[in-house]
DNA sequence: TAGATTGTTAATCGATTAACAATC
DNA sequence: TAGATTGTTAATCGATTAACAATC
C-alpha cells in the first residue's frame, strides 16, 4: 500500500466509494466490476481503476473487484480499521446533533468528553457523553489519548481553542467554526464550512434561473 | 456578468473569497491588491485574477480592487442579493441547529416553517419557526414559494421525501443525509455528507503518523 | 483456450501559474 | 510621467479519459 503524494481529488472520493461498496456488500452482491461501478456510481471506469490502482491493485484481471475485500481495504487506507477518540468543544445543538449521530453510526468513532464554557451544561450528559467545564479540556486531552477535537464553537472562540489544542497532543480538527484556522504541521485540519456549503446552494439557483 | 461553464473549482472558492472580503471590510480596508489577498488567503494572485475575471473585470489597473464593491458583486454572484425561502425537514438536533444558526446568520436565507413524522413535535416552536406534521409539506412549499428543503433525516426518508419533493415547485436541496440524491434537472442538490469529511481526516491522521 | 476485465501507459483535457502588455 | 497592478494570453502542470497489453 504506497502512498506518495496522492492527490486531494483520489483521496476526496474513497469514502464515497466506501459507501456504495458497503451498500454492494449489504446486497449481498459479491464481485463487481469497475464497469458495472462507474453505471451506478456515474464516474467513468477509468477514474475508478486509476483511483483504486493508487493504493495497489485490489482486482483481478477477467474477474473484477471483490465487494469485500475491497471495501475493507478502502476502510484501512481511510484509517477506519483503528479506533479514534474525540472530544466535542461546545455542547450547543451542533455538537449534540454530532454527538447523537457520529457515536452510533461510525464505529471506530467515539466521543469521550464533552466541554462548553456554559456552566449550567456542566456534569450533564447527551448521548452518554459527559460535559466537563472548559478549564479541565488540556488535562482531559493528555490523560484520555485523544486523537481528534471537534470544534463547534463561535468564530472567535474556534481561534483562541486552537491555540491552547496546538499545545496539546491532539491529532486532528474537525472543525465547523466559519474560519481558517492555523496549525503546527502534526495536527490536521478538516473544516465543515456550512455557510460556504449553503452559498453554493445559491449560486446554483440562481444560474439555473437565468437559463430561462 | 457573463458566466457560460464556470468550473465548479472557481465556484467552491467563491464563498472563502466573500468571507475574507467581509472581514477586511470589516477591518476598515478600502481596497486590496490581489497580492495582498494572495498572501493573506494563501492561493496565488494568479489566480485570484483568474478567478474575478471569469466574471468580468472588477479592478482597476495600478490600483487593486474596491473591497466593498467586490464584496458585493461576489455575492450577487452567489445569488446573496436575493431572499431565500427555507423548510426544514427532519426536526433532530441537526435540523435545530441548522435553523438556529443560519436563520441569524445568513441575511437572505430565512427558515418558513419545520416538518417531522413525530407528532410529539408538532405545532412546537424552534428559533421561532414552527414545526408541521410532515403531511402538510406539499401544500405549504407551493403556497409559501418555498425555495430550499434542508433535508436533516435518515438516509431512507431521505430518498422518500426527495420523491415527493421532486413534484413540488421547490428549486434546491440542502442535503444532509448519507446518501446521493436523484432529482429532476431543474432541482439543485448540495450534499453535506459529514460521515466523508469525518473520514478524510481519519485518512489525514493515519498519513501523517505514517512520516514518522 | 476464449472472454472478460484489470493494471498501466499514452492522449486529452482542464486548471493553475507565469509573464507581460494595457492602463489607471 | 512613472509606478503599480490589473486583465489576458501563453506555458506549465496535473487530473481525467482512452486505449491496450497483460493475465486471470
Amino acid at each position: 500500500m504506497e502512498e506518495r503524494g496522492i492527490s486531494q481529488a483520489v483521496i476526496s472520493r474513497l469514502p464515497r466509494y466506501y459507501r456504495y461498496l458497503g451498500d454492494l456488500k449489504s446486497e449481498g452482491v459479491e464481485r463487481i466490476s469497475s464497469q458495472e461501478l462507474s453505471r451506478i456510481m456515474h464516474i467513468t471506469a477509468s477514474q475508478i481503476r486509476q483511483d483504486f490502482n493508487n493504493f495497489g491493485g485490489f482486482g483481478q484481471q477477467g474477474y473484477g473487484y471483490n465487494t469485500n475485500y475491497l471495501y475493507d481495504e478502502i476502510g484501512k487506507i481511510l484509517g477506519l480499521d483503528k479506533q479514534h477518540d474525540m472530544i466535542l468543544i461546545g455542547a450547543g445543538k451542533l455538537g449534540q446533533a454530532l454527538m447523537n449521530h457520529m457515536n452510533l453510526k461510525n464505529r471506530g468513532f467515539s466521543f469521550r468528553g464533552a466541554f462548553d464554557i456554559d456552566p449550567s451544561l456542566n456534569d450533564r450528559e447527551i448521548a452518554g457523553v459527559r460535559i466537563y467545564p472548559m478549564e479541565q479540556m488540556r488535562d482531559f486531552i493528555s490523560e484520555n489519548n485523544i486523537d481528534i477535537a471537534v470544534l463547534t464553537v463561535p468564530k472567535a472562540a474556534a481561534i483562541e481553542i486552537t491555540q491552547v489544542l496546538s499545545e496539546t497532543p491532539i491529532r486532528a480538527i474537525w472543525n465547523f467554526a466559519h474560519v481558517d484556522l492555523t496549525v503546527p504541521d502534526r495536527i490536521q485540519v478538516e473544516s465543515v464550512h456550512l455557510q460556504d456549503s449553503l452559498m453554493k446552494l445559491s449560486y446554483s439557483i440562481r444560474c439555473n434561473e437565468e437559463k430561462n
